[in-house]
DNA sequence: AAACGCTCCAACCGCATGTTC
DNA sequence: CGAACATGCGGTTGGAGCGTT
């Protein structure tokens, strides 16, 4: 793909000297054109490993440390809403990337609540909610998830949604019934197709992960 | 002191999606 | 439209560091 490999690019920790290289050159060019920064700056590294370093070490806006009570509280919280999607969630725990939030799971809050590796992390119904959350900006299934879809999938989607539709307005209806009953109604009942309405359905997420996040 | 086992996290890999030409 | 390339995500692995024997 990039060359890794076949002796190219370096791989394995990175240097203080290959730190400052990127700093460097992030701080002039800022981020993106991850694969030139190689070729530029005599870097190696192939582009995802240069991104990589850059967004889980070298970025100012990276937390260093332990995690806090309140963190551990609000990622349980919100893994128990959108399963392993690690991105989203870091997106909502400020300065942790996707990669400290699922390392922290795997080898402290998974133990901690008594849950199997590579097993059971959700339970199968917020698991397939959680995928459909996410459905418009990832699609990916983890290799132990069953297929959501089917050929004729798309009724059981529907059912499956208003179930869980009625979980997270039972939930949420307790914190705030008049912004809740909002933002509930624009979305859940805004058309019958549940994959037509992303934009919606991300929108109350974002409203629902934010009274989360108040109500901690 | 050395050997061993375990923990934890940085980094890699494969794949999906997005973008450009 | 499709190929090539770039980016992002989640699962997995390698190895440094630490504790135990």
């Amino acid at each position: 793909m990039q060359g890794a490999g076949n002796g190219e690019y370096r791989k394995g920790l990175w240097t203080e000297e290959e730190d400052r290289i990127l700093t460097d050159h992030v701080k002039v060019h800022g981020k993106g054109k991850w694969n030139q920064i190689a070729k530029v700056t005599g870097l190696k590294r192939c582009g995802k490993s240069c991104r990589l370093r850059w967004m889980n070490y070298l970025s100012p806006s990276v937390k260093r440390g332990v995690f806090s009570e309140e963190e551990d509280d609000l990622i349980i919280r919100l893994h128990k809403l959108l399963g392993n999607r690690w991105s989203l969630i870091a997106g909502r725990v400020p300065g942790r990337t996707d990669n400290q939030v699922k390392n922290h799971w795997n080898t402290h809050l998974s133990k901690r609540l008594g849950i199997k590796q590579k097993k059971c992390k959700v339970s199968a119904s917020s698991s397939k909610f959680s995928e459909k959350l996410g459905a418009n900006s990832r699609t990916k299934l983890s290799s132990n998830d069953e297929p959501i879809l089917s050929h004729n999938g798309e009724a059981e989607i529907h059912t499956e949604i208003q179930d869980n539709s009625e979980k997270v307005k039972e939930m949420t209806s307790s914190q705030d019934p008049v912004l809740f009953g909002d933002c509930y109604d624009n979305f859940w009942l805004s058309n019958s197709d549940p994959f037509s309405c992303s934009p919606n359905l991300m929108e109350f997420l974002d409203q629902s992960l934010d009274l989360f996040c108040y109500n901690l």
